[in-house]
DNA sequence: TCTGGGGTCCTAGGACCC
DNA sequence: TCTGGGGTCCTAGGACCC
């Protein structure tokens, strides 16, 4: 049996645990730029703010029901999902986490005679622990677990757990949930399965095989068998090495002077750098991408993209930078208003099996005490208070973030104070 | 004023090779 | 009627996830 443990809107119970007044009141926390609500309170859910709402258009009802907005602040975030993962990762000897509020553990092979129990465990243990509400699905494949787990949030609030174990636990469910809620059916293919008389879960699993592999290919086949109660989607225990590294932005602002996009995508690469070190891992390609704002028809829309070969395999700061920006000179056109860039680094390998060519002529050893130093002091004094005079002083691109809660269990300065 | 960011996997089609 | 066949590699695009 596969247990999925799910926080309840993550960022939202983030921001309540160091406020306990806003329990019971609605709460939302927006993505990077203050742009779209993607964490919602049940309490902002009720009074109708939807997921991925863009928060100007929200503003009246944020008035009138006085829902507290926080912008999203991901250190937080990050530091309490360690810790829940730390807490449910004691409940069984095998756990894969699967994002930052997700985790599927294995219960293969350990004597459990009644998982409810094991699951209200896993739930109350978090609560007092950590001070996350989380819910808890049990089911014989991952999918199944993760419908099991929506179904306990949906129809068993006070619980919050749910075991699916018998054929009749599995019809259950699959009728309950409609098609577009199985993980794995994206809005795309419920559209195309609706539209042939396909609504639920359980109607999905009546589909014959060949329409399925057809239409949905492989990964649409492996959810039917993962439905019908076969496991088919393998364990990663271990994270595998990431394939590629993205930093990319929205600006506060639309930018149109190309010292600016200069500085803003050396920060990116530099990001990607960091990246890369905290992986321990260099990479030997490097993409840049820069675009207009594709929601003002009143401007001329660009886009355009490049990807370089870096000729040896590298995780310095000031050597991805250098790449970046030759990228940059090259795509970069005046006379637009550019609203967002990022930086791609890809094609990455271990440190330690980089390949030196002949013809290099950097002192890799030299510049990698730098970085290493570089990464010290950041990491006591705050990101970037060293950095490459590339990435310029000012930040006119810096995204907003006007709501911003406290690192309150990173940093010293930041403590919550409590008077007695 | 204002619409996120960071990933994965699969498939089809073109280039190229013998 | 019909224009070789089979393989690999790369890329773009589309689907999905949180």
């Amino acid at each position: 049996m596969i247990a999925l443990v799910d926080c309840n809107n993550f960022y939202a119970s983030c921001e309540r645990v160091f406020q306990p007044k806003l329990e019971g009141k609605p709460v939302i926390v927006l993505s990077n730029n203050d742009g779209c609500a993607i964490a919602i309170s049940d309490e902002a859910k009720a009074v109708g703010i939807k997921m991925g709402a863009p928060a100007f258009m929200m503003e009246d009802i944020i008035k009138q029901h006085k829902v507290n907005v926080f912008s999203s602040n991901y250190v937080l975030y990050g530091d309490l999902s360690k810790r829940v993962m730390d807490t449910v990762g004691t409940f069984a000897s095998r756990m894969e986490i699967y994002s930052i509020d997700e985790t599927f553990l294995d219960f293969d092979g350990m004597e459990l005679h009644d998982l409810t129990k094991v699951g209200t465990a896993i739930k109350k243990t978090v609560k007092q622990n950590v001070g996350i509400p989380v819910s808890v699905g049990i089911a014989p494949s991952k999918t199944l677990a993760k419908l099991a787990n929506r179904f306990a949030k949906k129809t068993k609030k006070q619980i919050g757990v749910h075991v699916v174990k018998t054929e009749d636990d599995i019809k259950e469910i699959l009728k309950f949930a409609e098609v577009k809620d199985v993980w794995g059916i994206g809005a795309q293919h419920a559209k195309r399965l609706n539209d042939i008389g396909v609504k639920t879960a359980y109607e999905f699993t009546q589909l014959p095989d060949e329409w399925v592999r057809k239409n949905m290919s492989v990964v649409g086949l492996r959810t039917l068998k993962e439905l019908r109660g076969t496991p088919c989607i393998e364990w990663e225990f271990m994270p595998p090495r990431k394939k590629g590294i993205c930093t990319s932005r929205s600006f506060g602002k639309l930018i149109n002077d190309k010292k600016t996009v200069e500085e803003a995508v050396s920060s990116f690469a530099a990001n990607c750098a960091l990246k890369l070190r905290k992986d321990n891992s260099c990479a030997s390609s490097i993409q840049v991408f820069i675009n207009t704002n594709q929601f003002r028809p009143q401007d001329k829309q660009y886009y355009r993209s490049i990807k370089m070969q870096i000729p040896v395999a590298t995780n310095s700061t000031s050597e991805i930078i250098h790449y970046a920006l030759k990228g940059l000179n090259i795509i970069y056109t005046e006379g637009y208003n550019f609203m967002k860039a990022g930086v791609v680094v890809t094609e990455i390998v271990p440190h330690q099996n980089v390949q030196v060519g002949i013809f290099d002529d950097i002192n890799r050893t030299k510049n990698s005490m730098v970085m290493k130093t570089l990464d010290k002091i950041n990491n006591i004094y705050g990101k970037d208070m060293v950095r490459i005079a590339a990435q310029g002083y000012e930040k006119k691109f810096r995204m907003r973030a006007q709501m911003l809660s406290q690192c309150y269990t990173t940093r010293f300065d930041q403590l919550l104070t409590i008077k007695i």
